[in-house]
DNA sequence: AATCCCCTCCCCCTTGCGGGGGAGGGCGAG
DNA sequence: CTCGCCCTCCCCCGCAAGGGGGAGGGGATT
């Protein structure tokens, strides 16, 4: 297995990246990319057609999201090991990313030849963590049983998702517009963030949010 | 002048990213790469001891941020060309760049070979704009003259104590007390401030606040 | 003096927002 | 299976927020 030389898929929306992928995959004579897609969709189908060893993915695209498209790739059952390759260090994505089955998690501002070893170290199987990503795990997996202290207050997915969308100044019954449910549910989620992170208004949620660079 | 060979540094703190760009520009015979920079004081340091022709610059670092990168290489009388090569399609980024005399702004999401005939175009001393982002910047100019003047004042002294305090999370009540004036009259300036500004809420009117940096 | 702008206060009205409660279904952990 | 969490929807209620209008006083400009 580990003899052969090993295909790989590169799904990213940056151009210049995937260029970039490419060019150092290329300096290691046992991978090979034989394919590149822009979006999640496209990589889906060439994971498809192409049934690649390794399948290197971004999240934070347009479209499809990377997650999204990692979860289709293990739900469709390809065979494939897919490494999150990305530049957000935040710990919900890589939590996320490995509950979902991702098989590697690398930084893009890690060095080109860490990158390379990486992929050596996924290709023969093993998972494939960049330096960082261990620790942000590591962080991770100590708060994940207890209650967060201070600031940092455990919102659930759908709250996490109402507050960007607070955090953009929109009303509940857009936002329950945009997520198809009622204005009512909307008003439950906004009443519950409120409650744990100790507001008193969708006001001050925005502001803390948008001081705060929260991100979903 | 244009028949020469044009120096390029590289400033991204991506190594993918930057071997990407490196090999694109390897592509053409009239543009040489001659120094690459993780960070932006390594940039403005390699900047000085290279004296390149164009530079290419990532908004967004860790660190020395893009834009103060930019301003420090203008300060510092650097007759280089810069051209701002990032992700960031946000209005603000493209105002604040070219503001700070940015000769380009390009998105890392363009094809390659637009990229490297945008950088073309740069060399001959023009300006290199993508294609989307003269969209953006015809949008913002669009917006500048009439709604959301950053520093200017179409706002008068009380609507932006008004709307600082709003800012802070105040509600009218609230602002009344700190203003000794009734909440009806708090009313009437969020009223007027949200029509000038062109807003529908007092939470689109904080988050806007915060963001652009606004203090009374 | 006549204007214009700003600040102040008032009215009415509709809609939005947040807190209280309850309730059912789904899903995973114990 | 039961418990707890999450998401969903529903009720009622009181207050906040915005939009419409009008009106008076003060200050600066013309």
């Amino acid at each position: 297995m580990s003899d052969e030389i090993q295909t790989v898929l590169v799904i990213d929306d940056h151009p210049l990246m995937r260029k970039g992928i490419s060019q150092l995959i290329a300096l290691e004579d046992s991978l090979r990319v034989v394919g590149e897609a822009g979006n999640g969709h496209q990589g889906l189908e060439l994971a498809r057609q192409l049934q690649p060893d390794l399948i290197l993915l971004d999240l934070n695209m347009r479209g499809l999201s990377g997650l999204d498209t990692l979860k289709a790739l293990k739900a469709a059952d390809s065979d494939a090991r897919v490494i999150i390759l990305t530049v957000s260090d935040h710990e919900d994505d890589v939590v996320a990313a490995l509950r979902a089955g991702a098989d590697g998690y690398l930084l893009k501002d890690m060095e080109p030849e860490a990158v390379l070893d990486s992929l050596k170290v996924a290709a023969q199987g093993r998972m494939a963590l960049g330096e960082r990503v261990a620790e942000i795990l590591a962080d991770a997996l100590r708060h994940e049983n207890q209650p967060r202290p201070a600031d940092s207050v455990r919102l659930t997915e759908r709250e996490r998702e109402i507050l960007s969308l607070i955090a953009m100044g929109h009303s509940n019954k857009l936002i329950a517009r945009e997520l198809k449910i009622t204005e009512g549910t909307v008003k439950v989620h906004v009443k519950h963030l409120l409650r744990k992170l100790d507001l008193a208004s969708r006001v001050e949620a925005a502001i803390w949010a948008v001081r705060s660079g929260f991100r979903k």
